[in-house]
DNA sequence: CATTATTTGTGAAATTTTGCACGGATATCT
DNA sequence: AGATATCCGTGCAAAATTTCACAAATAATG
């Protein structure tokens, strides 16, 4: 169970797996094969069986798994037992838009501050509650509120220096919407999600497929 | 030049050095070797070299890429010398911050439709210009228009039906915002916009640090 | 209770992806 | 011009990841 051997696929496809139990669970599913689920995750029954195997045994052989329980472990693993607070910074459409979503506070991801740099922004109250905070108090607020996790969805301009403001403040992890990639110090962990790097692979795709 | 034997993760990263390589032009760097751009971009120099060894040769011995010249060639490989035309299901915040957002226009694509169920929506006129259309109608939108990707910003519940209107319209390439596996026909390709799944890699690698 | 049908967990093979290291091409310097 | 330094393109080896295939465990059947 060493850190560092299991392979950050894996734990992506936890979450994928999470997702479709999650869904069996509402469906009142009791129980599911690594066939079934691999079917409904477009994903190989070994590699489901794999991944599992690199946390323990869940299943039980001739069989399957009991869709709750494996449910409960995979949240385990992947510390989804707790509540993780999040500040974001950059109050533009997007940001509105994540601090709106309904899917993360049900996932356990809570929103517990925003920043902004507009003077005309801050202050203000947003619909969801917060408060939005000046940047510039970004690290005493950051450190009074317990941030976790730094969501940056600023323009690329200023993406780079709203994450050195978090690494400063002690955050560990980033959310980066921003289409640049960061500069962070060793031990860091960033995830960028990247919506023009997704449709340039649908338009190479594409490209491709036409001839 | 065989399409099946290029790895995803090689276009995946083609977009970044596009994104890199936009950054230098901007800021007027004539040529860059794969070690300074690998730097930039946080990956071996050797992979890039190989990434773009699927394509041809765009580098001088001795001297490094030509950025101009290098962007443009990767641009044409992608795909990106043209506008790709999307339709967007889902005018929540989601949607609406993605049709608003301009990072998209300025790649090359653009909204040239918007779908929602609810009455009160249809008809509407966004901000960004677009009517909001019927989702009933589009089938026949998505043909008059020439849509070529599929955007879905509704809740996981709506989403594989909004799917299936897409490929019955004929659109061969989805990018989805919905927290669901897709079920497409062979040929399709998705591309997954996943915020939680992110989220729970830094989840993970949190709860794991602390250890 | 033995036989048959499932289905997990896992070693080993197959495949994919990455990274090294070096030949060859280009530029610079003395 | 020759020597030196730089840097691309690529064969090859290493590493990582996926998939196969089967023993072991459980349940169902007659």
């Amino acid at each position: 169970m060493k850190f560092s051997k299991i392979p950050a696929v894996t734990i992506t496809r936890l979450s994928i797996y999470s997702r479709c139990l999650e869904a069996l669970a509402q469906e009142d599913v009791k129980i599911i094969a690594s066939d079934k689920l691999a079917q409904k995750c477009g994903i190989n029954p070994a590699q489901i069986r794999k991944d599992l195997a690199y946390f323990g045994e869940f299943g039980i052989r001739g069989v399957g798994y009991f869709v709750k329980e494996l449910l409960f472990e995979i949240k385990r693993i992947l510390g989804l037992n707790k509540t993780w607070k999040m500040a974001l910074v950059g109050i533009g459409n997007l940001g509105l838009a994540l601090v709106a979503h309904e899917n993360f506070i049900r996932q356990g991801y809570e929103f517990v501050a925003v920043f902004d740099v507009d003077p005309a922004k801050v202050g203000r109250r947003l619909p969801s509650g917060q408060v939005i905070y000046n940047l510039e108090d970004l690290d005493q607020v950051v450190k009074e509120k317990g941030v976790e996790i730094g969501v940056i969805a600023t323009p690329a301009s200023k993406a780079q220096s709203a994450a050195y403001r978090f690494i400063s403040a002690g955050v560990k992890a980033l959310l980066n919407f921003a289409p640049i990639q960061l500069q962070v110090p060793e031990g860091m962990a960033v995830e960028n999600v990247d919506f023009t790097v997704k449709l340039d692979n649908l338009a190479y795709h594409l490209t491709m497929a036409e001839t």
